[in-house]
DNA sequence: CGAATTTAGTACGAACACGTATCATAATGT
DNA sequence: ACATTATGATACGTGTTCGTACTAAATTCG
């Protein structure tokens, strides 16, 4: 009840902890300042996204909607990013050895280069933003949020069958 | 080494806390959930978002770069956004009182009216998405992404001074 | 086997994200 | 006062997100 109806000081005064604010300049922050820093290299955040899967899992075949799986994306933004990198020599496009339809992605050696730089300085990143919580924080932290994760997942799920 | 040369469990099993994917994945599981519900409205996230500022502040004045700081987003987005919901009779610029080069956003009767549903569906979908945790957790959660929201915002702000 | 359904990938279009450039106005410095 | 600098907003271009629609190939089922 009355959760902030309109006084004057619900908004400024009280610290802003409601979780989609929260996530959203969270998400936003992380983003731009790795844009930022992998600019020198050419790369974007949801590039260096693509060449991090591709070399994780090298030894299997990933398909565009495997990519989209993992990155929690769909067919039309994969075919949309993967047709600039092809373009920049960066992955390729091979014919899917059981099935005509798909298409397997390979990362190239011009890839991998960039993947290397970028991982530098996403491991800089991630561990700037997460000293700001402590040892124990971090832990529960990172469980906190595989669970929230799984709920945001399980909640578009569900609205897409709905 | 071999990692995962071709176990099928590598990566389907162990579950995945790395904080840039917990978080890309919190984000896009919220954001197309929201977005799925808010469709028949004809209303995006980002849209009801502007909304939601210039509803919660009404009586102070909102330039689109006040608008652009509080949804962690710049002011050619905004821009753009604020085009769209012109158009539709939402939202209205005015001339700014003190600033000849300022506009002051006002969010229009067809916007609160819009606003209201949407903030129905938010609500349902927050609390859903908080349920995943239990009352204590939900507490420590919430502080926890404060802090770290904060030291993305403050890399995002130092990599562009750098 | 052959028809219905599903799945993989893509084209196309609208919305959003954001860098760069531009113009007008404000604020600052000497 | 006047030149410098900073700020508010926008135009424009590129990249990302995602819905709808379409084709081709695989799968299911009668």
């Amino acid at each position: 009840m009355n959760r902030s109806s309109h006084s004057p000081e619900s908004q400024a005064t009280r610290p802003q902890k409601r979780f989609p604010l929260l996530l959203r300049s969270a998400w936003f922050g992380l983003n731009q300042s790795f844009r930022i820093y992998l600019k020198p290299f050419g790369l974007t955040p949801d590039q260096f996204t693509v060449l991090r899967w591709l070399y994780e899992k090298k030894g299997e075949c990933i398909r565009p909607s495997d990519l989209a799986k993992l990155m929690s994306s769909d067919n039309n933004t994969i075919t949309s990013i993967i047709n600039r990198m092809e373009t920049n020599g960066w992955v390729k496009r091979s014919p899917h050895i059981h099935d005509q339809r798909a298409k397997q992605l390979v990362i190239q050696e011009a890839g991998e280069a960039l993947y290397f730089k970028g991982q530098a300085v996403a491991h800089t990143l991630e561990d700037e933003i997460m000293n700001s919580l402590s040892e124990a924080e971090r832990l529960m932290y990172l469980e906190f949020m595989h669970k929230v994760s799984r709920a945001c997942l399980d909640s578009r799920d569900a609205s897409r069958t709905a």
